[in-house]
DNA sequence: TATTGTTATACTCTATAACTATA
DNA sequence: TATAGTTATAGAGTATAACAATA
């Protein structure tokens, strides 16, 4: 099938993939404004990747891929909201800790249900085999943590 | 396998597509330094959708989902480099056609090749039937023209 | 009056640089 | 001296509002 923009090209993989992402973004916006108001995508993100115990700033921003800078940005609306409280870390007097607080896990949960309802709709519209393939290679392209994309020798 | 993160949940599927954007960002990255200086995502994104006889700025607007000034501003180092040219609209004159120069195809067929080696290079390391599928329900959560995505709502 | 495009301005997100306090 | 975090500032990207010219 042609279209007048990409002819008989393939539509490029990148229109998909952020096709994909506005619509969850759209979904979540939906949740920050009956719920959450003022959380944006990147709260989201550091909620769903907080660990139970809290996280050292600078752990989160290597986690996040963000500078510490602009971690202590994105940190201070959910401060502010009541979803994590900034805690000193006893062990090193210059540390602090950032943990969830129950209204940050409560989001937390939201978000995660929020995810799976457009995943279960999205496996309903193409098939449920289809979509678990789809998403296993997704996946499998994501090496470890910290792992890089030409990691070629990944153990699946 | 489940990480400190995440534990048992699944690993949200923002982060999975993230991921895939920020190597493909890269790789495009990797270009704009090798071939064609400051060109970013957006630019990228607007030279593949841009038809062989050109396209009025309102048009592309909404065909990008850009606010006319957001694209007047995208576009204004496009045609600086030499990519677009942007001529009066002899049917109507108010409107103005934005057309891709010679460099501009150039630049269109640069893309397209970085991302299908990315294609290639992701068919090769999960399976190409696998990895056929997984594009194939991207572009079936595509829906046609008149199409809207995932409606879903929000229980307050 | 409605539409095409422009000018002016502001907000979100993230970065770099310079700094303070503690180790 | 190195590390954890903060303060200050800048840039990219996009939005809204107000405007101009043409239909």
């Amino acid at each position: 099938m042609s279209d007048p923009v990409n002819g008989d090209r393939p539509v490029p993989v990148t229109a998909l993939l952020e096709q994909a992402m506005t619509w969850i973004r759209d979904d979540l916006y939906a949740l920050s404004d009956a719920r959450f108001p003022g959380l944006r995508m990147r709260h989201y993100r550091l909620l769903v990747m907080l660990p139970p115990d809290g996280e050292r700033l600078s752990r989160l921003a290597a986690h996040s891929g963000l500078t510490k800078q602009a971690l202590a940005q994105a940190l201070a609306p959910l401060e502010d909201g009541g979803y994590v409280e900034v805690l000193p870390d006893a062990s090193d007097g210059r540390a602090r800790l950032v943990r969830l607080t129950d209204r940050g896990r409560e989001a937390d949960e939201a978000v995660r249900g929020r995810l799976d309802a457009v995943e279960r709709d999205w496996a309903r519209r193409v098939g449920e085999e289809r979509y678990a393939v789809a998403r296993g290679v997704l996946a499998d392209l994501a090496p470890g943590p910290a792992g890089s994309p030409a990691a070629v020798t990944v153990e699946e």
